[in-house]
DNA sequence: TTGCGTGCAAAGGTTTTGCATGGCA
DNA sequence: TGCCATGCAAAACCTTTGCACGCAA
């Protein structure tokens, strides 16, 4: 299992990248919001470091990485726990932007269908449901 | 509802666009890919004029958009009945990276179940399922 | 000391926009 | 004739890469 995230050396920048989608869980951070952000308060952090480490985390499984639309770029999300993030799928709300964790018996069902009849297997923890959640369509139909 | 995709003019340019999409259903087309089609076979197509047709189309609900890389950019794909559960799912290998679609009872019996029981409602236009598809498994047995 | 991480700037892509011209209705 | 669509080129963006320097171990 690959684990650290400290594949090589700590450094402040890791540090703050990480710090940022940590504090902001369950929300989609573009490498422009953390470059903003980090740049703000006094620190500098280049752009490519922000990336080069993006790219680190998304690799070690720390992060996840989605992209909706081409148009914005990549976004970014911390996963608040890796480890029991197995047993699970997630749903992303495309217009609040909220992310559902969903354990159904229904998915593992799928996953194993899929497996079987199809020859691919699934990865949970890379796979993402995008729609339209019920508070949402809710709000719509006013 | 919006139908016309003769929003406007009917023109050659549109015409090909269109008809390049329909001639590879269900598979996904990047600008580029049509850009490079077009301009061999004899006709000048400007990019600018490919990239505002598939907003167009797009708004009309004759293609499809997907991201799956930010880096990669953009995919279009022919819906060819929006109708039917014609609809399909698409699993992306995350080691060859090419791109399965699938479309089984299974994944439209799950989109219900998810809608009923969780109040999601699922766009299978933006959701990849992510993971090892067969041949790759294979592979690494060796 | 070793070599990875960082910043800066430049490069590489895709997608959008401005403007004059061309073509559909 | 009126207006939308097109092409071209430039611009705007996001992301990656090259290189010299800095810093962690």
């Amino acid at each position: 299992m690959k684990q650290n995230s400290g594949g090589g050396y700590k450094t402040k920048q890791k540090e703050k990248i990480l710090q940022y989608l940590i504090s902001h869980p369950n929300q989609h951070i573009t490498a422009q919001e953390i470059s903003h952000h980090l740049n703000q308060n006094g620190t500098t952090v280049g752009t490519a470091t922000i990336y080069r480490q993006l790219d680190q985390l998304v690799h070690d499984g720390t992060i996840r990485k989605y992209t909706i639309d081409s148009r914005t770029g990549a976004c970014y999300e911390y996963l608040p726990d890796a480890g029991e993030c197995h047993r699970h799928f997630h749903l992303k709300c495309m217009q609040c932007e909220k992310l559902y964790h969903v354990a159904c018996e229904h998915l593992c069902e799928l996953e194993a269908h899929i497996l079987e009849h199809h020859g691919f297997q699934i990865d949970q923890s890379k796979t993402v449901l995008y729609g339209i959640c019920e508070e949402c369509r809710e709000k719509n139909k006013n």
